[in-house]
DNA sequence: ACGGAAAACTTCCTATAGGAAGAATGATCC
DNA sequence: GGATCATTCTTCCTATAGGAAGTTTTCCGT
């Protein structure tokens, strides 16, 4: 399970469960959680050595984004391996949702917003290239997560952001748990870089079309890696 | 605040904090809670005469759904009342998923789907009719509800679901604390009996356009009571 | 009387210990 | 060897106690 201690030795006038929340998150991005693996209460509060309160809560809260499966009176699990099927519909999800995040945000964008997302771009070609386990993996789905939420962020409206939110707690998942490595970077990259494009040229039509393209070109690439493994 | 001592007299081996989650959800549907309401964890052990630890968890759950808002070291409030902005916002945001899912559900729709949407609108018709206050209002939201989220379900995709369920709290909290109440019924079931005529003809690109058309009129209606308001 | 400081109170958050119920495991007895 | 029962483990729930921060009330000095 390999949850050390939480390091709050400074001014821990925050929420424990937050932290509890972001150490469990960090754990997933580490690869240090498997699949299926049970989520015992008990033993991250010895873990992490805090009571078991503040562990309750955040699973609760990490419940709603899909990365871990409540069973009543069972207890909670890391959330299943994708299947191939899953991440079909997960694509065919963010594809009705995140074309449109691009045309609204790229409808009212800033030049603030075009450096975020140029830089999250660089980001995530410097950790492409240095990334080469599981572990050091985790800057690259960070540039990437990135690049979409500040988009949906971009959107004016909560709601879209809400809904995003839905699906990016699976899309998570199915980085850890479904697929596609840095493998994925290059065409990544290049597909980002046409939707930033768009965002220069201030075209939301193109945006629009730029992630529609992106979000196929992860399906497309996905199912190919899953028809290539077996 | 109103919340009573839960009567679970019977076979408890149910999980409490989910017993918490319909009891606040009852409540809420009942207008029992008012926008902005500070909720107490304490007392709401005291008032359901079980321990803080399950309220905590119901809390954290109805969270996700934007009924109740979390401040860290302040505690949890009902969710404020919805703004004309928000209410915009809102349903932008369901026409571009619901539509879809309209599509998508009768594309493979069941004699068993129409029958359950049948009896939604019926419920609703029923309902309408009966209801005169804010308590007796909740049979009416509930088919409401239902119609969309049984819609929701047979799309055949848990993505859409999930986000579709990310926005249903928030439209549970606009039929709340937004506007509209039994006055869209006459419009609200003639919109409804129109997807339903198109799920019953199987033609699938109808009941998108169906659908569609609800939640601009919901949106115009919602607009409309609000500016006849002030 | 009024402003400000101190005390009391409330509320959230944390911690710890333990009980009840179900599941899994192993031991005993036929 | 197989079935039954006891033990152990896990998990949920309860109870309680106390710390920290904010808010209200009270009280004192000017």
């Amino acid at each position: 399970m390999a949850i050390g201690p939480s390091s709050r030795g400074t001014l821990s006038r925050q929420v424990l469960a937050d932290h509890v929340y972001d150490e469990l998150m960090v754990a997933f991005m580490d690869g240090r959680l498997e699949a299926d693996e049970a989520l015992n209460i008990d033993s991250l509060a010895r873990d992490l050595e805090i009571s078991q309160t503040p562990i309750r809560e955040a699973l609760a809260r990490l419940e709603s984004t899909g990365l871990v499966i409540r069973t009543a009176l069972k207890g909670y699990r890391v959330a299943p391996l994708f299947s191939l099927e899953e991440v079909v519909e997960l694509m065919n999800a963010r594809q009705l949702i995140e074309p449109e995040n691009a045309f609204l945000a790229c409808s009212r964008s800033t030049d603030a917003l075009v450096a975020q997302l140029e830089q999250t771009i660089v980001d995530l070609d410097r950790s492409s290239e240095q990334a080469d386990s599981v572990a050091t993996i985790r800057p690259y789905w960070q540039a990437d997560e990135r690049f979409h939420r500040l988009i949906a962020e971009s959107t004016g409206n909560r709601f879209l952001l809400a809904a995003y939110t839905a699906l990016g707690g699976h899309v998570q998942r199915f980085r850890l748990f479904g697929g596609l490595g840095v493998s994925d970077a290059g065409p990544a990259i290049a597909e980002h870089t046409r939707v930033l494009d768009a965002f220069k040229a201030g075209d939301a039509d193109a945006a629009r079309a730029g992630m529609d393209e992106h979000i196929c070109g992860v399906r497309t690439r996905a199912v190919a890696d899953a028809a290539g493994e077996h």
